[in-house]
DNA sequence: TGCAAAGTACGAAATAAATCGTACAATGAG
DNA sequence: CTCATTGTACGATTTATTTCGTACTTTGCA
């Protein structure tokens, strides 16, 4: 197995944020983007991006004149890494005073409440199946 | 209104930590704690702890001949400052597509999915109230 | 008194991240 | 063909963090 990327930067972050939501695109087009939230340097785009790169967070296609960048993570995986080291470093590996502290101090709305509750269902149904395995235990819960 | 101590760092929040669990400590007895977690030298603990002291995240008193610091930021806070600006940088802000995360990708005991329900219904009973405001609203929810 | 032990203060190096200037290369309009 | 435009590459600077070494200070005690 490769090794797997690192953890990504803030900076790093944003510029991937960019590309899972607009998917493939150029340095030109990364930077606009950027540039509507805070003032940023072409280059200082460019730079990251190639540090991303090197780094294994994306891909490039360099036929053209201009190279054309693609997230190399995915989105869930790299924001369940980022959860990890969070709940690690700041809630001492309690994902459930985490979670407290995310509902309870901060206004949620009925519908995410709404979401939240259904959401508990379900992982308690799995947890119900997985004690007395199932056939068919992937159900999607969309 | 006195500016408010930046976000600490890993270090810094390490240190929180043990000061938070603790209470106020010497820098020894803090780096004693740190020192069984990883390999670190004294001066080192001792140069960050004064570095949080400018910074206003600990205070200390300096009577006798070894210092005394003292958390001088709320851990409960402190999370959720820090859990502010995770949330905006990894979940676009989504407070929502964090509990997902966090309780999707995740065994979850269900002692913790039943606090977390009496949490969801905590939430709706406040939420009900304050559509209606009633005389004595700030009932201690402990 | 004089010294070892235990502290604190502080400078400096190593590392990482973010930023930008400048040089160089490719392209297409005229 | 020529050159302005648009890109990429890369070095250098700045800032923040982490880490120590070293020097200075205080104090208890033999």
């Amino acid at each position: 197995m490769p090794k797997a990327p690192p953890k990504p930067t803030d900076s790093e972050l944003e510029i991937l944020h960019v590309l899972w939501q607009h998917g493939p695109a150029t340095v030109r087009t990364v930077n606009e983007q950027l540039g509507q939230q805070r003032e940023i340097g072409y280059t200082t785009t460019l730079k990251i991006m190639q540090l991303m790169l090197e780094k294994g967070l994306v891909q490039r296609d360099d036929e053209g004149r201009s190279h054309i960048y693609r997230a190399a993570v995915r989105e869930q995986d790299t924001q369940g890494l980022l959860l990890d080291r969070f709940v690690e470093a700041t809630f001492g590996g309690s994902a459930l005073k985490l979670v407290m502290q995310a509902l309870g101090h901060r206004r949620t709305s009925p519908d995410e409440l709404a979401q939240i509750r259904r959401l508990l269902n379900d992982i308690e149904i799995q947890n119900a199946n997985s004690s007395t395995p199932t056939p068919n235990d992937d159900a999607p819960a969309a």
